[in-house]
DNA sequence: GTTGAAACCGGTTGTCT
DNA sequence: AGACAACCGGTTTCAAC
C-alpha cells in the first residue's frame, strides 16, 4: 500500500493527538469527512497505526526514577537469549529492550518508585537470571526529550 | 489528589487502549458511565493523562534503524548544556533523550531510514554542535520490547 | 472524491435517589 | 457517588453525483 501526502498528514496529526475528530482532520487536510474516515480505516487496516493509547505521567504515578541499563549475556550458554528475552517480556517496570551492536548485549529502559526500589527490582528481577553476566545501571537525572513521535 | 484502585484500574485500560468506551470501562469496573466518566475528566485535569495519541508502525514508515548514543559534552564550556538541550529538542529523528549518571552525558534514542542515513544526520546534526565532545553510537539489531505502559 | 440524509452510538448534562 | 433520561455531536453507511 502506497501513502500520499495527505495520509502521511492523517498520521501525523494522530501520532500527535488521536483526539482529533474525523471533522476536524478533514478541515486540516482539505477533504470532506467521509474520504478521511475511510483513509483513517485504511491506515488502520494496513497497520500503519498500531493502536492508540492515553500517556500517562510517569513522575505522578509514583515512578521517578528511569533507568538504563547495559546487559551482557553468558553466550556460553545457548539457552540465554530465549530465556532473557522471555523473562524481560514478563517484566513490567522494562518499558524497552534492544539487542544493540557494541561491547554490551542488550540496553533496556526500566522504571521503578526510587533507588531502592529500583535495586529491589535489579537484585530480584535481573540479577538472578542464569543468562546474566554482566549489568552496568545508569541513573536517568533529567529527561530532556521524550516523544513518540516518528518524524514523518 | 489521591488515587483509589478504580482509579489505577482506568488509568491501566487507557494506556493499553484509548478507544475503549466509558461504557466498557464503567462494565470492567463495575460502575456506571457517569461516575467513570466523571473519574476520566479528573485524571486528565490533574495531569495523570497528558494525552491521547497513535502509535505508527515505524518499519513501514521506513524507519527501519534505531540507534542509542551516548554522548558527552565539553564541560569546560558553560552553555554547553544549554546548547545541547535546546539543539536536540529541536531535531524530530530524537525521540529521547536524557541526561544521565555514569561514564558519559547523555542518552539519545534516535531513529533514522538507514545507516547512510543516520551517518547524515549524525555528521549534520550532532558532531557539529560545538558542545559535544565525543559520541559513541550503539545500533539496535532487534527490538525485543517496546511499551508505553507504566506498570500501575 | 463530494454531498446530503439517516441510523447509530457514545458523550454530556441535569435530575433524582 | 450512582442511576436514569433526554439531548447533542460525531461516526458510519448509503445513495446519488
Amino acid at each position: 500500500m502506497a501513502l500520499d501526502t495527505t495520509d502521511l498528514s492523517i498520521l501525523n496529526k494522530l501520532q500527535a493527538n488521536a483526539q482529533l475528530t474525523t471533522k476536524e482532520i478533514a478541515a486540516a487536510v482539505n477533504l470532506s469527512v467521509t474520504p478521511v474516515h475511510d483513509r483513517i480505516r485504511k491506515l488502520e487496516r494496513a497497520g500503519y497505526i498500531e493502536r492508540y493509547v492515553a500517556l500517562l505521567n510517569r513522575k505522578k504515578l509514583g515512578k521517578s526514577l528511569v533507568v538504563y541499563c547495559n546487559v551482557t549475556l553468558d553466550k556460553q550458554r545457548k539457552e540465554s537469549f530465549e530465556e532473557f528475552n522471555a523473562a524481560v517480556s514478563r517484566l513490567p517496570e522494562v518499558l524497552e529492550c534492544s539487542v544493540v551492536s557494541g561491547s554490551f548485549d542488550y540496553l533496556l529502559k526500566v522504571i521503578a518508585n526510587d533507588v531502592e526500589a529500583y535495586n529491589a527490582f535489579y537484585q530480584q528481577n535481573l540479577s538472578v537470571l542464569q543468562s546474566v553476566l554482566h549489568i552496568s545501571s545508569f541513573f536517568v537525572m533529567s529527561e530532556v526529550k521524550s516523544t513518540t513521535e516518528i518524524p514523518i
